[in-house]
Parts: structure tokens; C-alpha cells; sequence
DNA sequence: CCCTAATCGAGACGGTACGTCATGTCTTACA
DNA sequence: TGTAAGACATGACGTACCGTCTCGATTAGGG
């Protein structure tokens, strides 16, 4: 659903017209982030426009909704955040470290957190954004913790990775439980058994 | 959040006046149950109101917001559903067979899955109504659920928990992967190797 | 197009449900005259609704366009001011003055001539809305210039009408010539004329 | 505020750079007349520009707005159409003549009465356009009726004008009324009889 | 025969108003 | 007092059209 940054590419369509402007859309991508962390309630396709000095119709030419802006702008500012496991120690120590890792991104208080439980709630909703949703967020970052994981079989190891990403999501979503160290050695810990059965 | 059944006791605040129609309660649910599971995008207040024949005034004198009803009509005709476990046979057997059974309450085409995605979705954005959810569908699940669980420390026991309903819902609303026995072996496999570690 | 006022009448379809609020359709008609008269091209549908304090649905459940408010506000404040003509004197003295009286509601400065140069307009471009300014404008003027006249055969008195008020709205819509007494006069003969040949 | 052709003459401000395309002129006109006699209500400078194969940017370049362009190819289109009066026979006759066959290029189906109705509406709303509209249009055609006129004083005559052409117009935008010989003729014995007073 | 400059088709841009939708509250008359 | 009906204030939505702007490509004279 997120456009790619106009960066046209070969499969440019034409290349008469004026082009797209690079610097609307991270001046969108910009507002959209800031409304958004700051209070997701009071943000308005409206008020993204008008923060980012935009006319409407430009953020509906480029996207569909607010959400695949918010996830865009994730996608654009956080990338690089997918964290880098380890290749060495034990495999429940370096799933811990890779979980723990992602558990600090979601706690603190100014983190993506809520951000990221409001996009998936809209994905339940949205069958085009549920799409993109898991094609640009959750599988990158399952691929990224499927290599970790150099044992056991393949359907073994995806198991693995939702019981992780799942334990994760769900006290993300459901909110009983704290996101801490004891909790991601634990999931950490029967990913590895299953791993080894 | 969901309001009890009129009887409501000795409690009941007023004496005086008409008393509170049963049969509009049934209607209500019915007619929210029906309209959700048909095209949940589209039923509104409005369109519960008419379809059970009901002023609208009815449903806010009563429930916050259709999403109530709707987790209330959900509790009302699936809560005997709540599966009984076994007490014999293996740790990870028992834990399985309570998965599996869970499991297929989601899946078929006619199945509550989507309206529980829905009602897991608008928990998020919605504090008050995530109260509701959390303490009247989400723990009682939990605890059925940690009731078949003998050993471990409680720790353990609810890290188990979250892993078996967190990798349910986590295929649930990301929809990578089916909720078939496979997964739900595995999963048991994992939080009964958690258990005994 | 505009609506009665919500006397209701016998030919009321329902009793059951909230009246329509008299006040709020007040609020509406005087907002409506009040910002038009002041700059009609800033008037927007949203500029009435808020300075009535009104909800835009308000105004869209009861009349089809800003254009069908003016007219019902312009039809209630001023229904009184259709000259009454005198019955003494000449025939051409008579429409005469029926004639200067009416160009003089439209020449002042805080006159209502251009809103009717823009209701005019207007209902060039809406049917529904032509109907509408027709019958309830237009139309009972017509009548009451009619009235004046005793002579001549019906198809001549439409055409003195046509005469009368075609020159006025000439000269209103085109602006290349006064309104005055002495274009009331010339008017007036000819169609005193026209009555007698 | 139409542009004349582009052999703009010794008064043309530039001498270098591409000349002005009378093609896309033509194309401009033509798409404009066709579009609007067809449908007015959505005749919008885009559809004319892409009917045209034009950029807007081409349109805004020569045009202040389609009335514009319409009002342009109307003139052009329809220039030669002035009827020449004849000279001979009673005043009345001669003007009853020239209304009636005015009427005919009005009154037909596929007539320019739609388009010169909504040029008129337009003018209400943007006083520069009222400019050329009434110095294109509007005077011209007082002239050629002026001229019929021989007798009379010079505001008997004008008052005359504009009782004809009053007459007119307000049958045309009000639509109660035939524009048929009949009217014609009580028009013009009416003007007769305002010059000879 | 190139250089300079205005025009061309195309289409994205900022902006404004539109008319619709759903929410949750309120006001009727009736039971 | 509860109820069905339905009007109300609110506020976001997504669309339409406007008139401007920016592309690269054309097409003229003037040097």
C-alpha cells in the first residue's frame, strides 16, 4: 500500500508531467508521524495536510489512508531498527537477546508501541492495508528472526517464530503482562526446546 | 462493560417506573449478532436499532457502543463453549487437545474468528472497552487455560499461557499461517518443555 | 424547495420521533440572510451551519442547497413587502408606481438586489431550484402586478407583466442602465399601451 | 475578454519563442461548444482540455476561466447570426421581424439558448466576465435593434431596447412563458407605441 | 545553423467546498 | 419511567474542480 519513494525506477509509467514531489511526500510522511505519536486520536487525514503545508487531494493521489501514511513513515524512519542477532552463544540466549531487544523498542514511553498496535488493529479492518501490513512489517521482521535460527525443521522453525512474535504481540495487545527481560527468556526458552524436539 | 441480564438482583437500582424489556435485550443481541457476522463493516447503531426494532436510545441507555453488544451477544451464546480439558494423559497432550479445540471455534467460515479480531481490534483503541474485553472473554480464557496446567511456577505457568494464546491469536490476526493440530502441537510441545524446564 | 415552516398540518406523515426545532430552522434562515447579505461568495454551506450553531446535516435534511435557504429566508422577511398598489388613478400611473416602489427595494446599497441577481442565477443551473423560485418568487409577483390591471384581453396583461418585469431584471441583471423613475414611466406607458391597443 | 485570433498584428508584445498554436485554439473552442451544448453541469476546463488534447495550462494561458472560452466560440461560431433588419415597413413590423427570428435562435432544441442562459447566470457572479459579456454580447445586439429605430428620442429608444430585450430575457430565464410570434408582436407594438408617445 | 525563448501536452500541486456518514445525545408521544 | 421514532450537534470522510506550477519536448525567429 506505501508508495516507494519516487525514485521511478525502469517501470516508470511515463515520464511526462510534472513529477512527484519528494519533498510533499516526507513533509506527509513528517506531520503524519509527529500527529500520530502525539496523539493518534485527533489525527485526520485533515490535519496531516495541513501540518504538512499539503492539499488533501496529494495524500489521496499517493495513498489510501491515513494508516498506510503511519505505516510508510515507520517503515521510512525505522528500518534500520531491525535488530542484528548475534551469531554467537547458545540459540535460547541469542533469541533472547534478539526478543528482549524488540521488547525495549515497544516499552518506553515515546516508542512506536501503540503506534504498532493501532496498525494492527487497522489491519482487521482493512483487508487492502492487512496487505501491506504484513508484507512491509510482520515478514520482514519474521525473516529477520527466522535467521536466527540455524536448527531443527522449517515448519518447526516457523512455529518457533510465531510462539515468540505471538507471546510478543500478545501482551503488546492485550496489556496483563509486562514486556520484560524474564519474559522474552522465557519464550526464548521454549523456542529453543521446540526447536531441539 | 456488557450489562448483566435484567435480573439483576437485589442490586438493581430502581423500583419504580417501566421495567427494563427482555425481549428488546434479546432483540438487540440478535439483531447486532446477525448484522456482524453478515458485514461487520456495515452495521452501525443505526442499523441494529432498526433491525431489531428498537429506538436507538434503547442501545446507549444500555451498552456504550455496538462493540459491546457485540462482545456481550458473543459471551451470552458461546459461553459454554469454553472448553472443558481433560485431566488425564500427557502434559502436552492435554494442552493440544484444549488448542486444537480452540482452534477450530476460529477457523470455519461461519466462525466467530473475524468478529474476535474485530472486537481484539477495537480493544485498542478503546481503554474502556478493553477493560471489558480483558476481564470478561480474554482472562476467563486464561484461566480455563492455566487450570490444566499442574506443574511449573506460576511464572512459567502464565508465560505458558501467553505463548499458546499468544501464537493463537498472533496467527489469527496476521493470517501468515493456518490454525490447524500441527501448530497446535507444537505450541503445546513448546509451553509443556517451558513447564518442566 | 424551502419548506414550510413545521406546522406540520394535517397532512403531517408521522407524529412519533423529535419535532423539528423551529429554532434551529430560525437560526438557519437568519444566519443564511445575514452572511449572504454581508459577502455571498465567502456564504458556504459550513459558514451557515456554524454561525447558526447548527449541525450541517441539519441543514441538508431540510433544504438541498444553500441557494433553497436564501429563498426561504428571502420569501419569509420580505413576503409582506409586495406592494400593495393603489386602485385610483390611471392605469399607466398605477403600474408606475407599483414598478418604482419595486425598483427601489433593489437599488439601495444593503438591498436585496443581489441576492436576487443571484437566486436568478442560480436557478439557471438547478432545475429543482428554478421550480422552486418560480412558484414562490417570481410567480406571486406576477399575480400581484396582474392585479392591477382591469383592461385588455388575458394574453396582453401576461405580456404588459412580461414587459414590466422583463425590463426591470434587464436592466438589474446587465447593469448598463438606471433603475429609476423615469425607466419606471417609460415602462409603464408602453405597457398601458400594449393594454389599450 | 475572449483573445482574438493570434495574428495578433504590430501590437503583439513578443517577437521570439514558439508562436501560439491556432490548431490548439480551434481544438479548444470546438471541444468547449460540443462539450457544453452537450452537457453543461459537467463541462470543466479539465474535460475540456483532455477533449481537446490540451494541456490546461494551454487554456489558462489564453482563457480566464471556460465562460470564457464558451462566450469566444459563441462569437465566433454564431458572429454572422445578427439579424439584419429589414428597412421597410412600420416600425412595428420591422421590430416585431427582428425579435421574432431572435426568438428562433433560441427556442430550437439544440438551440444556443442553454449556453447564452447559463453566460447570463455566470455574469451575475464574476464581475469581469459581466465586462466582456455585456461589451461582446449584450451591446452589440442593442445596436442592431437601436438601429431599427428611426423615431423616438434617445432614451425613449433605449427604454425601448430594453423593454424588447427585457422582454426577452425574462422569458428565457424565468421559462413561463413562450417566446413565440404572438409575444413578439405584443412586444414590438409596445416599443412602437413607447416611441411615437 | 545553432541559440534563445515562448508554447505545447501532461499531470502533480495547494486549496476550498461539497454532500455523506456514523456517533452519541436530545426530545417527542405513547404505553 | 421505558420505549420507538427520529431530529439534533459534531466531526471526519473522500471527491470534485479550481487555477498554478513544473516537467521534458517542440517550434519558431534572430544571430
Amino acid at each position: 500500500m506505501p508508495t516507494p519513494p519516487p525514485s521511478a525506477g525502469p517501470a516508470g509509467r511515463s515520464r511526462t508531467g510534472r513529477a512527484r514531489s519528494e519533498q510533499a511526500r516526507q513533509d506527509i510522511l513528517a506531520a503524519a508521524l509527529e500527529l500520530a505519536r502525539r496523539d493518534l486520536g485527533t489525527t485526520t487525514v485533515d490535519s496531516i495536510a495541513h501540518r504538512a503545508g499539503v492539499g488533501k487531494q496529494t495524500i489521496y493521489r499517493w495513498w489510501p489512508s491515513k494508516w498506510a501514511i503511519i505505516l510508510e513513515a515507520l517503515l521510512e524512519h525505522a528500518e534500520r531498527d531491525i535488530t542484528a542477532g548475534t551469531d554467537s552463544g547458545p540459540l535460547a540466549e541469542r533469541l533472547a537477546t534478539f526478543l528482549a531487544s524488540t521488547f525495549a523498542q515497544l516499552a518506553g514511553p515515546d516508542s512506536d508501541g501503540p503506534l504498532l498496535r493501532a496498525l494492527m488493529a487497522h489491519a482487521q479492518q482493512n483487508p487492502a492495508f492487512a496487505v501491506a501490513w504484513r508484507d512491509l512489517l510482520i515478514l520482514p521482521r519474521r525473516r529477520a528472526l527466522l535467521e536466527l535460527m540455524s536448527e531443527g525443521r522449517n515448519e518447526d522453525r516457523e512455529a518457533a517464530v510465531d510462539l515468540l512474535f505471538g507471546g510478543m504481540w500478545y501482551r503488546l495487545l492485550v496489556e496483563h503482562g509486562p514486556l520484560d527481560h524474564a519474559y522474552a527468556h522465557r519464550l526464548a526458552t521454549a523456542a529453543a526446546a521446540l526447536l531441539k524436539a
